[in-house]
DNA sequence: TGTACATCAGTGAACGCGCGTTCACTGATGTAC
DNA sequence: TGTACATCAGTGAACGCGCGTTCACTGATGTAC
């Protein structure tokens, strides 16, 4: 990663990186451009050449943060393929092993304010990693019978909620208090009794 | 609240009005003393006579937003007292309710990065809120046989984290991205549906 | 009731700081001939 | 291969800004006698 001469060579992926790095380790508001460039080893003013400004640069990190995210669940779901139910158990795991191996890309997308649509594109990788979770849920839904069956849509934005709420409470260490259980028990648990209330899993499994 | 004379009278709560004015506002960083100070119709200066600083002033309201929250939390448990499980039910609404009509409390309690260890009466408020939610959760448990029951901080760590979750990605508009359904809803089905899970409800309800 | 005085809540000016952003510039790169 | 030149990525100095915080101060309040 040294510095070759005047010219980075690849610059705005640095920068990304950078701040990658100062949201993780400071949080969302004690990131700066100035520090991200000084990072990068580069003088503020360059960032200008590559990002319209500071916000832009955060949204960058939140793109790439959901392109991976969509990534990740897409390889979770197709890695449970043969049975559904595995599937989408694992798609809502992915959340949480998501938020712990990227928690840059995790802080930048969901804590740190910039809209998601705040562009077409981040709208879009957004919306294309929910679908993923839905397509995952509305194949689980096709194991109920049709008259008992919830919009897809509802049901994996539950399990979405709920992975989301283990996250923020229990995994991520900002409100400070830690359960006495691991965030991954609390998920899996969970879901499993959420299945079994729409009929998904035998009462004793 | 208009200023009497050189004396404000409260400026201390009226403080904490102003942050939690401008936090509902603009968000926890988007909130300065100077601002706050200003809006209280005081000399920024005046604010070291109450606080001792920015932090202390968000932790104060947190602070109280702990303390209403649990006294909702409480009020919702007592009112569904005939039945343990429409006592769950109301807590776990609460919860939204809460976020809803104490935007700025709640975003100074969940989304400021203030630890709730930061000070002992902020971590009892928390942890005594929390409290009221498990002794909901282990009275709902013992309508199950004995060794079926799930520890009831577990129980109340998944309907916490359902809540919490629906609140951050359906309720709260920052992530940009409103669900099709309610909020309310979302969560009603989603605890109904987790409730049946744990063999409380009939499969019809 | 009236005066003297201690207490304390607020003033306002000043500070140093790091921030995001702009600007004219310059050094390196790569391409045309 | 060598030279001229356009392009472009980075520099560095400067800016104005609002912030949090400090300080010596002053005006109002309330209490003792």
């Amino acid at each position: 990663m040294a510095k070759r001469g005047y010219h980075h060579g690849n610059l705005r992926q640095a920068l990304v990186e950078a701040a990658l790095d100062l949201i993780e380790a400071r949080g969302p508001t004690g990131f700066s451009l100035s520090e991200a460039s000084k990072q990068a080893g580069v003088t503020p003013a360059a960032v200008y050449r590559h990002f319209e400004g500071r916000e832009d640069l955060i949204a960058e990190a939140a793109l790439q943060g959901y392109e991976i995210f969509a990534d990740v669940m897409q390889r979770a779901f197709d890695d449970g393929k043969p049975s559904a139910l595995a599937a989408f158990e694992a798609t809502g795991r992915a959340y949480l092993a998501f938020a712990r191996r990227y928690p840059g890309h995790y802080i930048a997308m969901f804590e740190s304010g910039i809209s998601v649509n705040r562009t077409p594109q981040l709208a879009a990788a957004s919306a294309h990693a929910r679908g993923i979770l839905e397509q995952a849920a509305y194949n689980l839904s096709l194991y109920l019978p049709a008259d008992k069956r919830p919009p897809s849509s509802m049901f994996s934005a539950h399990i979405l909620a709920l992975s989301h709420g283990v996250v923020e409470l229990y995994a991520r260490n900002s409100p400070g208090t830690a359960s006495q259980y691991p965030p991954e028990d609390l998920l899996e648990t969970g879901i499993g009794i959420y299945l079994r209330g729409l009929g998904l899993l035998d009462a004793d499994t």
